[in-house]
RNA sequence: GCCGAAGUGGUGAAAUUGGUAAACACGCACGACUCAAAAUCGUGUGCCCAAAAGCUUGAGGGUUCGAGUCCCUCCUUCGGCACCA
């Protein structure tokens, strides 16, 4: 018997796959394709851990099952290799990124090959071949012709350790995703994309995407941030301010002074807001500190300090031009200009992270400026405050403090005034119909001295005629209780009033919750009562700790009134001190023990307790409507103090308003233009020449592609221009316009920029005419399926989409979007919980899996780890299992005796085999499919360790089998296949035991090399239907829904024969006996249950 | 804070979509083979218990003949966003 030798076995057939070139993918067929595509890696020093494969083995068996399907597959692999690794790797060790790069990729290249997977290596794309990124060039020229390529002087992020430009998107929590550095902004000159033209498509054509995970649609529509609101100008009153647009003193006005008067005078603020329907409760403005108004008045203010040119003579206008702004005029006057300063410049310099530290809303006041509310005329102030973000819709917004968070904060932080204008939609139904629950919880209910003290309560509340629910009276017999039960059945009122009053044992909150549910109430404020006298303090620490963990009911107990008394042996004041301080309650020490007593008579301190209680209840009421009329309330509703729109409705009033005072509905997105250049070298130069005369010039399409040159020094320049600025003959180049001396662009793009398009080039890698042949992309496009990690779900993806989409609207591609169905996969994480990384030397390197286990034991366990889509920690114990169950396939065909039902010998095989193999075929069909590896492989070893029971088993089944297996372990099998001979021939295709479904279409099976016989060129197998059906069938017999007993009945079975099986079952009559059946349950094929 | 996903044995996890909870695998225990060990095979393995009965899918409640699955109120964990007007 031979062994299962996995490293002579493995390297035997990718050598004979590779041979036989069993997986280059051809174009012309006429075959249906499927394109599977993995994010293409990006070539690190470190190479591969086993968690990168993950991915790669799931495409690679939905590969090998589309090939047996029939299906022309493309299933290709390359490299994202430009990026600042390699680049910092060769700043530090002076070679060449390109030599680090080819390194990698050799090393990346024989840990894939190791695996076994079906990679067309004639297709391997690589994003820094210049034959390549010309084409990622050419993309970025059609864009820069289209106008969505520009230039722009923004501030960006500035990494000062990476010198140089990052997106928001290369940003971790406000610092450098690479290098971990704080972000500066620095301003500089940078190439942008509009990729905000494409905003709305991108988040419409969201909803094209059916096979996408809802997660990550989600999670887009979050990026793109759409919000629809309006654009409202608000005048600005500042005497000084406003007659810069009107000449002082009527005084002729010069071409020259016209000319020169640097300044256009901003005599309003323009804000963005989604809630115009507020406007009226706008009662104050705020300007992000770097917005353009808050630089041209510190700038304005600056003269102040220059002694003033002063007194007539100011207006003369002989000025030489830039006399205009020289201090003669006295302009704006900021008494607090100073302060002002002083607060931009520090936001300035805070850095994002001290920004997101501190919460609390600062900001300033602009004195000596007002604005004026359009709507009311009312003269508001204007501020500087840091919550305000300059590049989100104007930079400026109208404050509304009753009705946003933020402005609430600022404007009770500065004391400004908050007007309510909304009230809530509900707002009737909140006083009439959706009714306050007062609640009172006594802890220690039915103690034995307690008694008087409720007793106490019941009077209060009859004399008082307040209504009560306490529908959870401790559930006893006892006819201590008694009275209490009839005085709470007898008061029980079906409706609620502000009155009522709803008290119960304090482990009543269960109940509580279901009924304020289930009666639309509101819970407005609680009041435990919790006499002391036989409670310990630790009894009823232990109470709110554990037993009480109603956390709404718990924030809504503002009073905790505990009884006690001081002489009360358990408790000291401490305690009280001590408990109060942990519920953050109030505690009333109640002085008097004989509250306890059994006395009848009234006790006129608990009563002036009670009332107490009740009066802060009644007051809380009051306070609800103050609440309401001045305090926050964010959603929509009924517009009040808004003059004439006053009782429409919000949604109305948002079109109403922005129309009445002129304004403009607009939309807005969070999604900004993609910063694209990067002041590196190991990027693709962007085509584009800088000449004197003409400007900004693109190299023309045949001078493309732009290649990279040789420099000595990789380290950026430190003024944060690319190392290529330093390359003179690089740089120094001809105008392509008027052939004068012009300089060519130094920043280069980012790494986003490859890997936007690649998935297109692996269709027609070669093409040296086009990025990609129009007819092989029609073929080939929208990519099939496409696996990944979940982490590209907002940059990566939103990229490809937008570039995809620009090639389609330049006729590039055939389809608007470029991946029909995704698939996030899980991360594998080291064995101690923690993500694999050399940091923390827990990497596990697939090679050395490979050798010990097998490439084969390796791809199964991935698979079977767990959901596809969830992350697991590895387990080399766990890999155990795989090698196991591989083994055992192994053996089973060494040592079993497989007979041809042709050959007479149908009654030797054991009949549990057939339909357990149909049932296996087909959960395994359908599991590939849905991406849930690990129940396939679970039911092939279900079907395994049946087989292992028995000598003889069915050759055609067991072949077909291998077929299943084969895209999961391609080694094993394809060895096995190989042992078992030439397959055509031998078992006629769809032959064998109960297999007549599967009519061969013959497709794909011939279509290769005659002497060259694989198991992948074979035909996935087809189950029968009629053979999973079971002819009998364990009934399960329940008596109230619990199973009480399993009968062996026939599938097709009548109710009624299934209701006597049952009842002539002795399990059941138990519990059955004697007692009516109410009812009966059949499910057919399943169970019965009888209802007693 | 907001959005999204998820909570099931000692562990990774299954569960036909409302119908036998814990398939499959790891681990563990016992047994067989062996002088012995490893490997392999067999048996057992949710909790409680001698057994019967009972209990069990983060907590509590609800709907239902029947809930891991649906509804309500929460808790926890992980991802994403984070002053987005």
């Amino acid at each position: 018997m031979k062994k299962y030798n996995h490293e002579k076995i493995e390297k035997k057939w990718q050598k004979e796959w590779k041979k036989n070139k069993l997986y280059q993918t051809k174009n012309e067929t006429d075959k249906p394709k499927y394109y599977i595509l993995d994010m293409f890696p990006y070539p690190s020093g470190a190479g591969l851990h086993v968690g990168h494969p993950k991915g790669y083995i799931a495409t690679d068996i939905l590969a090998r099952q589309k090939m047996l399907q029939g299906y022309n597959v493309l299933h290709p692999m390359g490299w994202d290799a430009f990026g600042l690794p390699a680049e910092n790797f060769a700043i530090k060790n002076k070679v060449h990124p390109r030599e680090m790069n080819e390194k990698n990729i050799a090393t990346f290249k024989s840990q894939l090959e190791k695996i076994g997977f079906t990679y067309d290596w004639d297709r391997e794309i690589n994003t820094t071949d210049p034959e390549y990124y010309k084409w990622t060039q050419w993309t970025f020229l059609q864009m820069f012709k289209k106008g969505l390529a520009y230039e722009s002087y923004e501030p960006i992020n500035w990494c000062p350790k990476c010198q140089t430009g990052l997106a928001n998107e290369d940003l971790e929590n406000g610092k450098c995703e690479r290098c971990d550095s704080e972000i500066e902004q620095k301003p500089m000159r940078q190439w942008v994309l509009k990729i905000t033209d494409y905003a709305e498509r991108m988040l419409k054509d969201l909803d094209k995407l059916q096979n996408w995970p809802e997660s990550i649609k989600e999670m887009q529509k979050n990026w793109i941030g759409k919000s629809e609101g309006a654009k409202i100008k608000f005048p600005i009153k500042e005497e000084k301010l406003r007659t810069e647009v009107v000449p002082r003193g009527g005084v002729k006005r010069s071409k020259t002074t016209e000319e020169v008067r640097p300044r256009e005078v901003i005599s309003e603020i323009e804000v963005f807001t989604t809630r115009p329907d507020t406007l009226f409760g706008a009662t104050y403005l705020v300007l992000a500190p770097e917005h353009e108004l808050v630089e041209k008045i510190l700038s304005e203010a600056r003269e102040e300090v220059v002694p003033r040119g002063g007194g007539i003579g100011s207006e003369a206008d002989n000025s030489d031009g830039r006399g205009a702004t020289s201090g003669s005029v006295e302009r704006i006057n900021i008494s607090n200009y100073k302060e002002v300063k002083k607060y931009v410049e520090q936001t300035k310099n805070k850095t994002e992270m001290e920004r997101m530290e501190n919460k609390e809303k600062t900001g300033v006041e602009l004195k000596g400026v007002k604005a004026i509310n359009p709507a009311n005329q009312e003269e508001i102030p204007v501020y500087i405050a840091d919550y305000v973000l300059a590049d989100y819709g104007t930079g400026a917004i109208m404050a509304v403090p009753a009705h946003d968070e933020r402005d609430f904060e600022f404007a009770q932080k500065m004391g400004i005034k908050i007007k309510q204008v909304i009230a809530p939609d509900d707002y009737n139904q909140e006083t009439n119909d959706r009714k306050q629950l007062n609640v009172i919880l006594m802890h220690g209910w039915g103690g034995h001295g307690k008694m008087g003290w409720f007793k106490e309560v019941k009077k209060f509340l009859t004399n008082k005629n307040i209504d009560v629910i306490a529908p959870d009276f401790p559930n006893t017999d006892s006819p201590k209780y008694q009275e209490w039960r009839d005085f709470f059945k007898k008061n029980i009122q079906p409706k609620i009033n502000d009155q009522t009053v709803f008290i119960g044992h304090s482990l009543a909150p269960s109940f509580l919750m279901h009924y304020i549910t289930e009666e639309n109430l509101q819970l407005q404020q609680a009041i435990f009562v919790a006499p002391v006298l036989h409670n310990r303090i630790s009894e009823l620490n232990n109470f709110f700790e554990k037993d009480f963990n109603w956390s709404k009911i718990k924030k809504l107990i503002k009073k905790v009134i505990v009884l006690g008394s001081d002489d009360d042996l358990y408790i000291t004041l401490n305690d009280f001190q001590e408990l109060s301080e942990k519920l953050s309650a109030k505690f009333i020490l109640h002085k008097n023990r004989g509250h306890f007593s059994q006395n009848e008579n009234s006790n006129p301190e608990i009563i002036k307790l009670l009332e107490e209680i009740l009066d802060s209840q009644n007051s809380n009421i009051q306070s609800k409507f103050k609440i309401q009329n001045s305090k926050l309330y964010t959603g929509v509703g009924i517009l009040i103090n808004s003059e004439q729109f006053d009782g429409m409705n919000s949604e109305e009033a948002k079109k109403a308003i922005t129309k009445f005072v002129g304004g403009e509905m607009t939309v807005n997105y969070k999604l900004k233009d993609w910063v694209f250049s990067r002041q590196r070298y190991w990027g693709e130069p962007i085509p584009i020449i800088h000449c004197d005369k003409c400007g900004v010039v693109p190299v023309p399409e045949e001078e493309l592609p732009v290649k990279l040159p040789d420099v000595e020094n990789y380290e950026p320049t430190g003024t944060g221009e690319s190392p290529l600025a330093n390359i003179d003959e690089w740089v120094n180049t001809k105008c392509p316009k008027c052939g004068g001396e012009a300089k060519r662009e130094t920043n280069t793009m980012p790494q986003w920029a490859g890997s936007s398009w690649y998935y297109l080039r692996y269709i027609d890698p070669k093409n040296n005419k086009a990025l990609v042949d129009k007819k092989k992309e029609k073929y080939w496009s929208p990519v099939d399926f496409y696996i990944g990690g979940a982490e590209h779900a907002t940059r990566h993806l939103i990229y490809a989409r937008f570039w995809h989409k620009f090639l389609f609207d330049i006729g590039v591609v055939n389809y608007e979007e470029p991946f029909t169905r995704l698939q996030n996969v899980g991360l594998i994480m080291a064995e101690d919980g923690r993500k694999m990384s050399k940091r923390w030397g827990n990497v596990i390197n697939p090679d050395d899996i490979v050798d010990e286990f097998g490439a084969d034991a390796m791809r199964v366990y991935e698979m079977f780890m767990g959901p596809f889509a969830q992350s697991v920690a590895w387990n080399t114990k766990g890999l155990i299992g795989a090698r196991r169950f591989l083994e055992k396939v192994w053996r089973l065909f060494q040592e079993k005796e497989l007979v041809e039902c042709g050959g007479g010998r149908c009654g030797d095989v054991p009949k549990e085999i057939p339909p357990l193999f149909h049932k296996t075929i087909k959960k395994v069909t359908e599991d590939i499919e849905s991406m849930n590896f690990n129940t396939a492989i679970s039911q092939m070893m279900i079907f395994v360790n049946e087989c292992m029971k028995h000598d003889i088993l069915p050759k055609s089944a067991m072949e077909r089998f291998l077929i299943l297996l084969a895209p999961f372990a391609p080694h094993i099998t394809e060895e096995l296949w190989a042992e078992l001979g030439a397959r055509e021939e031998v078992v006629p295709r769809g032959g064998g035991i109960g297999s007549e479904a599967d009519n061969s279409d013959g497709r794909g099976a011939t279509s290769r090399n005659a002497e060259f016989s694989s198991i992948f060129l074979e035909e996935w197998p087809k189950y029968n239907p009629d053979m999973i059906k079971d002819e009998m069938f364990e009934m399960v017999v329940q008596v109230n829904g619990k199973v009480r007993d399993k009968v062996q009945v026939s599938a097709d079975i009548s109710e009624e024969e299934a209701n006597e099986k049952a009842l002539a079952s002795e399990k059941v009559q138990k519990y059955v006996d004697g007692k009516e059946i109410k009812k009966v349950i059949f499910i057919k094929g399943r169970l019965l249950n009888l209802v007693i």
